[in-house]
DNA sequence: TCAACATACGGAGCGCTGTTCCGCTTGTCA
DNA sequence: TGACAAGCGGAACAGCGCTCCGTATGTTGA
């Protein structure tokens, strides 16, 4: 090893390469909501404009892009939450909107453990990192809707997110399966007002 | 409806058709255990010695040849509980020779989820049905060797069943993880006299 | 026992997939 | 601005699940 801290240099990417990867990014959850994760690779490439070339040269194997674009939406999700704290008008129309954001982002979930179905470990070691993630800002959204009293406080946020997740399951399936208006009605049902 | 209580007659089949069926069904579990549970159908024809036109005509999809594999293993399974209880020479052998049995089934069950990647309602029905089936099982062996004073007996047979479960997750993948032994020694450390 | 016929069989072939390969294009930098 | 590495597009390939249809065989009534 003649390394010591210092990193090997990442040699800094053409310009036009970062565009693609990010095209490809942003085209491939796009087809995943849309068709499903299981989606061909072509239709990806056709989405974002590009080459088959250029998507392999990018993301190896078909299972690499799925992964990629799984923690580009972890990270994505993780930064919607104080956003929408900000910018809409009260934290429970912000968690509403965040998990809205949640659901698009659960399709490529589901489908993750069908393209990971021979690395068990890798899979469990991904769902880690998106519960760390993930529930710390589903619990803050919580936390603003109680302090402001608009919310019941009786559920954590964690048990929030495994019923929304267990919604979900089989929505790709059924087309007259509407996991989403499901979903907004748990959420309108945490309102105090609600409950009368 | 004109039939009452009588169900439409099934009309027998030719013996070769049922010969085979059982064929294809012991040729498809054995491919499992050997290539897993993503081998090529035409590997399995292969094995069994039948056409593709065959395999198609008794299982219309791959996936109903996994299911029907899976049943037919779980039916085994349970079938063999007793059987070894009688013919070994003590229950706790009888219990780890069952295991074994259950061990090579798993390869067919962690493969059944890729397999019906599409129908979460149906792999849980399934699931269900190999936990009502197998756990009595598993139990009443537990019970046999704990009544002869072999074994611990604060562990259930789900729990058991769990935890060899558990320890054949990407046994398939690292040829360098021996599962079955691992599961071996936890039947092993269940004796009395293991704990000193 | 022996046609006659429905049933079942084998395997080439189809359409689709993920992945590779290579000639051409384009961004970068001296 | 020219030279060249970095990057691109898409035809081609191998392998998959599944279909189709001419052929073979078990079954059944005479």
């Amino acid at each position: 090893m003649e390394d010591t801290g210092e990193q090997a240099a990442p040699p800094r990417k053409r310009a036009d390469a970062r565009r693609n990867e990010q095209a490809l990014l942003e085209a491939a959850a796009a087809v995943f909501v849309r068709s499903g994760v299981q989606a061909p690779v072509r239709e990806i490439a056709a989405e974002a404009g590009v080459g088959m070339g250029t998507i392999y040269r990018h993301f190896p194997q078909r299972a690499d892009l799925v992964i990629a674009v799984y923690r580009h939406q972890v990270e994505a999700c993780a930064a919607a939450g104080p956003a929408l704290l900000e910018s809409a008008p009260t934290p429970h129309a912000a968690l509403g909107r965040w998990v809205r954001l949640f659901v698009e982002f659960l399709v490529t979930k589901h489908g993750l453990a069908g393209a990971m179905r021979d690395d068990d470990a890798g899979f469990a070691a991904l769902h880690g990192y998106f519960l760390d993630r993930l529930v710390p800002v589903c619990a803050s959204l919580l936390d603003a809707a109680a302090a402001a009293g608009e919310i019941e406080t009786d559920v954590s946020a964690l048990n929030l997110m495994h019923g929304i997740g267990n919604l979900c399951i089989g929505a790709d399936k059924d087309p007259g399966y509407d996991a989403g208006r499901l979903v907004d009605l748990l959420v309108a049902g945490l309102r105090r007002s609600a409950v009368g």
